[in-house]
DNA sequence: CGATAAACGAGACGGTACGTCTGGTCTTGTG
DNA sequence: CACAAGACCAGACGTACCGTCTCGTTTATCG
């Protein structure tokens, strides 16, 4: 039996990552991007890198996943609230930067390319929420949150404004959007809100 | 001086839709999409395209916005509140279909592209907004909707989580998400709910 | 209307004559001539020798016709055999040298590909034979060589052991090879040569 | 030690001549022939074709010899003239079928590889010269055959025509063109025939 | 008879060229 | 002078083989 190389895998997430600019931000876009350039780079062919990757987005995926695989700090000593605030501020940051760059561009990537999006859901997006319901189970059970809300729903009002303002870019991805992102999203999920005033028509 | 012939136009606009598949949704993608099949489509020299236009997705929104320039029923007869709950169902049925094809991929486009990008803000989605604006300050004047807010906040509100699925495909765009939308966004948008509970640390 | 650019012809044809080099014999061999080399050194895309020519053999093939237009020299002013016998020596001096190494890579290609080698009969043998079919008809007019004899035979009698020794390399191609060749074929040709005497059996 | 096996060896011989299509003629050509293929087929691992074999025609060359190394058919109970008369029958039947090909296609190879050339000269001409050559000097002997000419001549003077037709492919190889061939051929290798007139200039 | 070393299958690997495709520019005539 | 037609250069695409190189796994002599 023969192994994969372990050296040309590295070598070729490496490649896309720099040339990606994950580290300044100065770098490409996914579009720009070349199979042939990482290959280039990573001193590989780019038989190697069709054999293990299906597409480019594939590749930055992995790569992008291998990279951030430390920084998941949910802050476990921190009661539910102060850690869903936590957790919006340092992912607002995050996004600011060439992390959010990235992200952008895999999404961008998955309105092309079904699996790509599946992918970056299964692999990435999933794994962010699951931190999200996490803490919001936690505050349910400490009183903090109300009970009566999906967890899902929940983290959906906390991080679909950072998307939204992510791809659309209407302003800057800040600690003061970060502070109206978790006021508004926690409107909804404190437990005594008032119920919510129903129109008449629809 | 000779004038730019109004019949290429149209036809480029056309082809291009066309092509896309903004009737049925079965069409190709934005990527997909080739100036040299919506320059044989519309019987036009590739040329003549790159004289009025810098970008596939220039040709692709300017086609998207002619054609979409009559949908907009605000729906002045309702309360504010009704107003937005008719409002966040029409979006989310509109991004259901082809539109919500469409739309996604020009935000695609646009993360390649900042041209595109800005193109998409400014001339599509700042004229969406503005109308849930106007119905917000509506609401505000009627005392429905709490003045404390900012009218593009809000509207972030509503609008986040529906782009957020549109995107990352985490779920259907039907009925019970426009209410679910709705509901929370509402939570937050409500005169006199409850103080947010603060967290102690962060 | 819009026609071929005669420049990128020439460029393209005169590339490929170069790296095979067919001026001082140094050159590339057909099969590692590569279509890419022919469109760099000739500053030219590659699909543009594909929109003109379906193959390698056939940019050679034109090249090194066109190379060779001014160079057939049937020698008028003598009389048949003698015409013969400097046409033989001519061509076996030439084919000695860079244009004997091209006809024979492409005689070569032609066994890996019908339409290149039809393409070398008719484009390229067939005009040679036409030299000498030509003087052979003169010669038979004359009473020079007997006229029991198909011309083609006539022909293939005289070249055929120059391709031989071209192809197989079973010799060198000089003068003493060519008054061989000569002295052999017009054996055959001379019109009293005795009968040929038959086996008893095959 | 250990020794190299024999099975291996076998199956890559009938691997590469069976893609070739040696035995019906609807085969790849050499140049279409992989190693990968005739490894695939033969069960067998490339390092082993490479660590015996320089080249892919030196493989076709092995597999071709092999093969026919019992149709040689000499005819001594025959006179030296009706012998080479049914020797270049025989030969031009063979070369008329997937022998032919395959003759020509090492012959191809030989263009572009020195070596292989030179192999497919020592290895397999050069038997096949050696067999005329024995008959010619038999008639020479026997009187049958002028004794002023050199063996390797006449051989040359009855093989070159059809090393020319297999190759230019210029006509059909039938038993007419074997006639043709010998007839010329004889004509020129009979004794007593009438001297070459010399032209009177050069 | 068990050690050992070459030969082997499998197949990953860096390279390189393939022939195709699209992008965006430029040229040539036509209306 | 805007246009259609379309040739052009540039360069990435994804595929195919090349010949080399590990890997374990036979397999056949030889100590």
């Amino acid at each position: 039996m023969v192994t994969r190389s372990e050296t040309s895998r590295q070598a070729i997430l490496a490649a896309a990552l720099h040339l990606l600019g994950a580290r300044d931000g100065h770098g490409l876009t996914l579009e720009q991007l070349t199979m042939e350039a990482i290959a280039s780079r990573a001193g590989v062919s780019k038989a190697t890198i069709y054999r293990w990757w299906p597409s480019k987005s594939a590749v930055v995926l992995d790569a992008f996943i291998e990279d951030h695989i430390s920084h998941t700090a949910p802050g476990d000593d921190l009661n539910a609230v102060a850690a869903l605030r936590s957790h919006v501020r340092t992912v607002v940051r995050q996004y600011a930067g060439p992390v959010g760059r990235i992200v952008a561009q895999l999404v961008a990537a998955g309105q092309y390319d079904d699996e790509a999006l599946n992918a970056f859901r299964d692999r990435f997006w999933s794994g962010r929420n699951q931190v999200v319901r996490t803490i919001i189970l936690r505050g349910i059970d400490g009183g903090l949150i109300r009970g009566d809300i999906e967890p899902d729903v929940a983290a959906a009002l906390l991080y679909s404004p950072i998307y939204h303002r992510l791809l659309l870019g209407t302003g800057p991805l800040d600690d003061d959007f970060a502070e109206q992102v978790f006021d508004g999203a926690m409107r909804g999920l404190a437990p005594s809100s008032a119920p919510v005033a129903q129109g008449s028509g629809g």
